[in-house]
DNA sequence: GATGCAATTGAGAGCGCTCTCACGAGTGTG
DNA sequence: CACACTCGTGAGAGCGCTCTCAATTGCATC
């Protein structure tokens, strides 16, 4: 097992290393019965190419790197970033592709990891979370010419590839659902305003106001950080101004949210709707379920790495963009299954 | 910035390839006007070594893997293994190592990503969570040669390195503080009875309660799977057994259940009191805070990586164990701030 | 001034693959 | 039967490093 190359494997199959590999890397041109043979002493010896001489040899390491910015600290505290990375590790696996996990605590953290990442030789493409307008790593390693998509719209997304969900026309939905249902007094609870998933998606609300003639009023709007604790202080601030109903742009911020209604006595959807979004299990196992719009997050990782493959492959240029759609969950929190006497 | 090399780099600073070399891996035998010319082409040029043509060289990747079976599909409901997982990253990244990551959702991935991890001139060793008993992947992977951690205690730990915290007796402290407060009926919710964590903890809680003389009722014993709905549903299954308190195996568990019992309408901790294990930040951002068993969770990470450097620097042999204690945090959910005029 | 020794540098043989090129055998064509 | 052409295989030159060994130098020693 110690030590066992190419070279060991021809030799027990009476071929050059030449054919091995062609065998290996499945080229055309290679007789049945040679293969056969050939394969056969691979499989008998449990033979696995090395794959740093493969790397070197071919240019290519069959690896991506999935990096998180230190801004996304909300990878702990939303189940949306396991799911995702599911999402992604699947793709890997459908082709054949490992994958390589960089996540970032701190600036310092940042500038160690840059040089391993942007090393030649090592990745063949990178998978970047979008973070803050001013991100550190996202400028350095698309500068540094190695085939990267961005996770989520950049605030400059000028010559990049991307990947996003529609955001806008998801809080559009979500909006619109609420609004159809006839209720007034519609306020929201945002991520981090310096988050392109947040403008966006606030963007989408007061589109959705906007359509039906409503004013956009800034009070109904309190800001959150994607966190469940973030969702119940939002609540506390958003509480006197009486919202009959309210647009939180994550699950877990609808769970922190309704905790907070729940305590003093507030009752969903009868007293205050709510509506989230992406999705994740949670939802479904709240007492009162949660109306939301769901994400296609595996599908999202699964279309990331299938992105970065192609300019893997084909090159960077031109930038490529993929926007999924969103799909809106009907649930028991905006009270849509009762018939609703309100308007 | 193309296909720069450690040749190009000799050539701009007058010297041979070797020297580079050297001072790229700050070998002693160089001189220093000569060492600082070349760091000075280094740096001017952002020179960067080829990581597969040094991985081939040296026989070692500066690369380790991190692999979670299929069986630890709990990565997406419980917040621990994305804690887990950053102490992980905080490991590698204190020690210039990279981490690679494998996620198998089903059996037929496992069977897929094996050959990717065993592949030699690719990782230097291997992180495994631990899973049920006939873990397909630790087995092989352990018996590949490779140098493995197991994180979690094994069922089978023979002649395996594995690293966990001491569960038995975290138990142990978490029922200890329930009958030091006076509490008769003590429940539990496990987690899958199929974890050697399940098996552990709950060794402790009979252990704690065996020690003041108490009988163990097996009735008082709900079986959960680490997930929030879990917890709740543990509860409904508990609740006609009167518990005046429960040891939830898991802080998300302990979530679920607080939720069930405040759905009858029971209060914390004046009706149930109860503790948790993991002490993850929703445990301090309850209305009523969890008073739980804390886990060092980013140690247990960076300690992890440490092991795993030992067994790839000195061997494999024999095998390492390393125990982590744990921590009673003592907050709201058990009443012991209060004064208990009880027993 | 011959000798020994440490410090520094250069030379070059790998590491285990891939991939182009050359070669020989087999096939078809006029 | 000479010719071109395809197909399967072998040869061997890299890929960009590391690391051992040899060569060179400077300096202390006797």
């Amino acid at each position: 097992m110690e030590k066992f190359t190419l070279e060991d494997v021809a030799k027990l199959a009476g071929v050059h290393r030449s054919t091995v590999s062609r065998v290996i890397n499945d080229s055309p041109n290679v007789s049945p019965e040679v293969r056969k043979r050939v394969q056969k002493v691979i499989h008998s010896t449990g033979y696995q190419p090395n794959a740093a001489a493969r790397s070197l040899a071919s240019q290519r390491s069959y690896m991506i790197g999935l990096v998180l910015p230190r801004s996304v600290s909300s990878f702990f505290t939303d189940p949306f970033f396991p799911h995702l990375t599911q999402g992604i590790a699947f793709g890997c696996n459908n082709n054949n592709l490992s994958l390589s996990l960089f996540l970032a605590g701190n600036r310092e953290d940042e500038e160690k990891i840059l040089p391993r990442i942007a090393r030649r030789g090592f990745l063949d493409g990178v998978l970047i979370q979008s973070g803050r307008p001013d991100e550190f790593l996202i400028d350095r390693l698309t500068k540094s010419n190695i085939p990267s998509v961005i996770i989520g719209r950049p605030f400059l997304s000028d010559g990049l590839s991307f990947i996003d969900i529609d955001n806008v026309n998801g809080a559009i939905k979500a909006t619109q659902h609420l609004l159809d249902l006839g209720y007034k007094r519609i306020a929201t609870i945002t991520g981090n305003h310096d988050s392109t998933v947040t403008v966006d998606r606030l963007e989408g609300y007061k589109k959705a106001l906007k359509a039906v003639g409503r004013e956009f009023d800034p009070d109904m709007v309190a800001e959150g950080d994607f966190s469940e604790a973030s969702g119940y202080q939002a609540v506390k601030t958003l509480l006197p101004r009486k919202p009959d109903a309210i647009v939180a742009q994550s699950d877990i911020m609808a769970v922190g949210a309704i905790r907070a209604m729940q305590e003093v006595g507030l009752r969903i959807p009868d007293d205050v709707a709510i509506i989230g979004f992406d999705d994740i299990p949670v939802a479904r196992q709240l007492k009162v379920q949660l109306t939301t719009i769901k994400q296609p997050i595996t599908r999202f990782g699964i279309k990331a790495v299938e992105l970065l493959i192609d300019l893997i492959e084909n090159g960077t240029k031109p930038a490529r963009r993929i926007i999924l759609d969103t799909e809106l969950v009907i649930r028991d929190s905006c009270g849509a299954k009762k018939i609703r006497e309100h308007v």
